[in-house]
DNA sequence: GAGCACTGC
């Protein structure tokens, strides 16, 4: 089948005179920059592309089961409801992202000039704004998955619109497959359809169509103003080099108010690119002009996020330093260049071995186009790639979807829970490695969620118990055996202490403040008592601000930790688990712990070197524990990161003989690998 | 003796 690059440019044209690069023309349809006079909504409304195609989206969405379709968040689902289609129910669309969900709720409810949370509402995780009367839900992929878990027909749906398709994200790929089944049970049981709406930004849509049955295509014209493409003459060896000479090339050329994005790979080399920029802007001629360098990634405090969208001073230049997160989560109006340094950051699994690596890789063509397209937002701009031409044609086409890159044993539990009978054969869109799958029913059957009957697998009390937690299934496991060890408090804080992100702040500037701050805290337990510590510590000052700032610990993701444990809490109520705290008690916990996580186990070895008990693996304790220089004989924990070593992460002291309770079966088995 | 892209339930 042939391929088509999303977005492909027409051909290309050398630019004389530049010395680094050559260009290639417009990549996209030019339309006017000029933004209309302000109007009344219904006219601002009939202006928007998508309102060309409504007739015929209409005509086909009467005539046909299953629709694919592309356009405009905020005015299908008006459409829809306004043509009485899906009136019987509720039209749910779906995004990757909460803050999505929330401010396209909030847009849709001023044009239909309602009361947010009446006609038209969201649900995310901790926040439901809708009521009996909302028609109109928009909400987080992942929360449609879990909404299906009560209801894996999606009755109280009429039409599930799937949005930002092109992304592929881990829940869009399995939501593909659940409202593809739910379609086709409700018609065999005859009950009212399920119209399928997928809406994607790339023009890939092949993909979509064939999974749905050769649903019919509706291609929309984008809103994209033309953006010249620039590649290097010759291969760079050294992309942030190249990053570095082109931004001083453009600032020396261009008017100030031209802003730069450039598109890096992580915190680090950002930090130091920042550095470097700073430092030279400094010493350039009067002529040149000022320079506001800001860097842009994830873990940056929100305020320090905020600036980059304050206007740099007049005359000033601002030149963004960011990670991916520019690329879908981030839009910054006003940016006029893009460099691309063709590279990325992202996790790759491994079923053999169960890891997970992150690594710097290339991008592919479509994130390529993707990030050129963050330079067109407002008029014409312009797109350096720092790699050559034929370096581009060699990028994969398209980003490898997330369902092939990670972990399956949460996503087959769910699969499980829904009551898919086979999920071997589900039919995903782009099928993970049958390993992958193999790899994560195993894992289930270790911790008791799945067991094999008759060469069928079927979900154990247990396992359907466990799908109720949204949580990795090792977690949910250790929460469920809490009550046999009279410690659900603790182990409820401590889940919902390792599911955030993390509540400790560490400015690398302040270490010896940090340390001096955090020893009050330390465990010689672990990692898992040390957090438990701090969030005692936390609950009994309520959460004072000031007592956070003193103690290193970041507020905002403790408030998080806050709202999960109420979460698991309120699930562990309705399971009817009694829910005790073992006070000073914390061998109890670590008991616990080691039953629920019995795979993720290590031991000393004579030569001082750790070795997993599952497959042999040799590790290392990662230096931000807190028994890095200690000698465990035997460990939990919580992951294993591969950087510069294969590091266990997050460590919990037990006794062997704790392990070998937990999974006596399991053991023996180790035992015999290890000899053999 | 390290250093971690990004989401989400």
């Amino acid at each position: 089948m042939p391929h088509h690059d999303p977005y492909r440019p027409p051909a290309k044209k050398f630019k004389p005179g530049s010395a680094f690069f050559h260009h290639k023309p417009a990549m996209l349809l030019p339309k006017k920059g000029n933004n209309p006079p302000p109007t009344p909504m219904e006219v601002q409304r009939k202006r928007l592309p998508i309102y060309q195609a409504k007739h015929q989206l209409l005509t086909q969405l009467r005539q046909l089961p299953c629709e694919t379709g592309s356009g405009k968040t905020t005015q299908i689902p008006q459409y829809l409801y306004e043509a009485g289609i899906g009136r019987q129910g509720v039209i749910a669309i779906t995004q990757p992202r909460r803050v999505a969900a929330i401010s396209l709720a909030g847009r849709v409810a001023e044009e239909k000039r309602t009361p947010l949370g009446k006609l038209v509402g969201y649900t995310v995780r901790f926040e439901d704004v809708t009521s009996s009367e909302t028609k109109l839900k928009f909400m987080t992929d992942g929360m449609l998955l879990r909404e299906a878990i009560g209801d894996p027909l999606m009755l109280r749906y009429t039409v599930v619109v799937l949005d930002e398709a092109h992304e592929r994200t881990m829940h869009t790929d399995v939501l593909f497959g659940v409202v593809k089944t739910a379609q086709r049970r409700r018609r065999e049981l005859s009950k009212v359809p399920l119209k399928v709406i997928v809406m994607s930004a790339t023009m890939d849509v092949d993909l979509f169509s064939e999974y749905f049955n050769k649903s019919p295509v509706l291609y929309l014209e984008g809103r994209q103003h033309p953006i010249q493409i620039y590649y290097t003459k010759q291969p760079q060896s050294d992309y942030l080099q190249a990053a570095l000479i082109t931004i001083f090339q453009i600032h020396q050329e261009a008017p100030a108010s031209h802003d730069i994005l450039v598109f890096m790979t992580g915190q680090e080399e950002i930090e130091a690119l920042a550095r470097t920029c700073r430092d030279i802007s400094k010493h350039l001629p009067d002529s040149c002009g000022p320079m506001l360098v800001i860097a842009l990634y994830a873990s940056l405090p929100p305020a320090q996020q905020l600036r980059v969208f304050q206007p740099a001073p007049k005359g000033c230049r601002k030149v963004i330093l960011s990670t991916n997160i520019a690329e879908t989560s981030v839009t910054i109006s006003g940016i006029k260049y893009v460099l691309d340094t063709g590279m990325v950051k992202s996790k790759r699994f491994n079923p053999e071995s169960g890891l997970e690596i992150l690594a710097v890789q290339r991008v592919s063509k479509a994130q390529a186009w993707q990030r050129a397209g963050r330079a067109g937002r407002e008029d014409s701009g312009l797109c350096y790639r720092l790699y050559t031409e034929a370096e581009f044609d060699k990028l994969i086409p398209m980003t490898v979807p997330e369902i092939q890159r990670c972990n399956l044993a949460s996503v087959i539990l769910h699969l499980m829970a829904l009551g898919i009978p086979d999920v071997m054969h589900f039919d995903f869109m782009s099928k993970p490695l049958p390993e992958a799958i193999h790899s994560a029913v195993v894992q289930l059957e270790l911790l008791g969620a799945l067991e094999k009957k008759e060469q069928q697998v079927t979900l154990t009390a247990l396992g359907k118990k466990m799908a109720s937690f949204p949580l990795e299934p090792r977690y949910a496991k250790t929460i469920l055996l809490s009550p046999g060890f009279s410690c659900s408090e603790e182990v409820l804080s401590i889940v919902s202490l390792l599911s955030v992100d993390t509540v400790l702040y560490n400015p690398p500037a302040r270490r010896d403040e940090v340390l001096a701050a955090r020893r009050k805290f330390i465990s010689s337990e672990g990692d898992h008592i040390t957090l438990l510590n701090i969030y005692r510590a936390f609950k009994k000052v309520s959460g004072n601000k000031e007592w956070c700032r003193e103690n290193f610990v970041n507020s905002r993701n403790m408030g998080l930790v806050k709202a999960v444990q109420a979460q698991l809490r309120d699930i562990c109520l309705k399971l009817n688990m009694k829910l005790e705290s073992c006070g000073s008690d914390t061998a109890s916990v670590r008991r616990c712990l080691a039953h629920g996580m019995f795979v993720n186990a290590a031991e000393l070895r004579p030569d001082g070197s750790y070795v997993t008990l599952d497959s042999q693996q040799s590790v290392a304790i990662h230096p931000s524990s807190v028994l890095f220089q200690g000698k465990p004989a035997c460990v939990v924990f919580n992951e294993l990161v591969h950087t510069s070593r294969c590091y266990m992460r997050d460590l919990c002291l037990v006794d062997a003989e704790w392990l070998a309770d937990a999974a006596p079966d399991y053991f023996s088995r180790k035992m015999r690998h290890a000899k053999s």
